[in-house]
DNA sequence: GCTGAAAATACTAATAC
DNA sequence: GTATTAGTATTTTCAGC
């Protein structure tokens, strides 16, 4: 899949803000409203274009508490790996799943409302699956927060 | 600013999907399309929705290399703080910054395109600010992507 | 690939209940 | 809170260049 210069435009706008109608993307990027509107769609089709979601204020819903746990596995067996997985993927906490490179070998990033709530997460956790060794880092704030992906470094594909 | 099971439940459909039409978001949680909308306009009035972004597929678009960057501050000078968050807040690759508590003074999230440009990254940054110390941890693949809140384990406010 | 316009859908706001 | 209405904006499709 390729992508010009018009395409990386219009996905960097819609990446800030979803809400932007097309024709005024159309017109930010040059094009009509209708080619304009089947580039959104194709990319749409291709995954290119994962989600559109709503962001949401943490500190509003009293979800004020993220940790980043990143675990090293006991031994590294595919069966570990598939436990530990299906473990972390259904516990409401955890956000995002990491596997890493290095010495630890996934990293969690966890989201709940206070230090009781981690700890009975981390109870949660460490007595579904054994590990080897847990270690978390607590955010005391999160000073920018970014889902957009840094697209203006990007060059456009040649064809 | 209080949320019953209703805001809970409209706030959840539309953090995981914004395409959903507020005649069906009405319908779900057993409410008539105006209310409904107001509350909608309301928690975006209020912050409690902070934006409506598209989502993209980062190796879609060749940005397969995430990295987890931590830092200790050269010292714990307010001077020093506001120059990091300067050079850091401007750097393209850097998607999300967190203070932390711990050994460590921040967190920062960077996305990009492979190991040379990360490289490049890293130069930029530890010339643009003295740091005590660097340590970074490199994902390999983020096997869960996941931007909303964990609002499921949440009470609603009994008011 | 593009333009322009029509049709279908959804949103927004106001009404009365 | 509901139901209905109407006007506006947006999305989507359909012709033709």
């Amino acid at each position: 899949m390729t992508f010009d210069r018009i395409d990386l435009k219009i996905l960097d706008i819609l990446q800030r803000d979803a809400t932007v109608p097309v024709a005024r993307i159309a017109d930010k990027v040059g094009l009509s409203q209708t080619p304009c509107w089947k580039r959104i769609q194709k990319h749409e089709e291709a995954g290119v274009i994962r989600a559109r979601v709503a962001l949401l204020n943490p500190d509003a819903l009293g979800l004020s508490l993220t940790a980043f746990v990143m675990v090293e596995a006991i031994d590294h067996t595919a069966e570990w790996r598939t436990e530990f997985l299906t473990v972390t993927e259904t516990l409401e906490p955890v956000r995002d799943i990491y596997r890493l490179a290095g010495t630890h070998d996934f990293m969690l990033r966890v989201v709940v409302p206070d230090m009781p709530a981690f700890d009975a997460f981390y109870d949660t956790l460490t007595s579904s699956i054994r590990l080897r060794s847990v270690s978390s880092v607590f955010a005391l704030e999160q000073v920018k927060a970014c889902t957009a992906l840094p697209l203006s470094g990007l060059f456009p594909s040649p064809n």
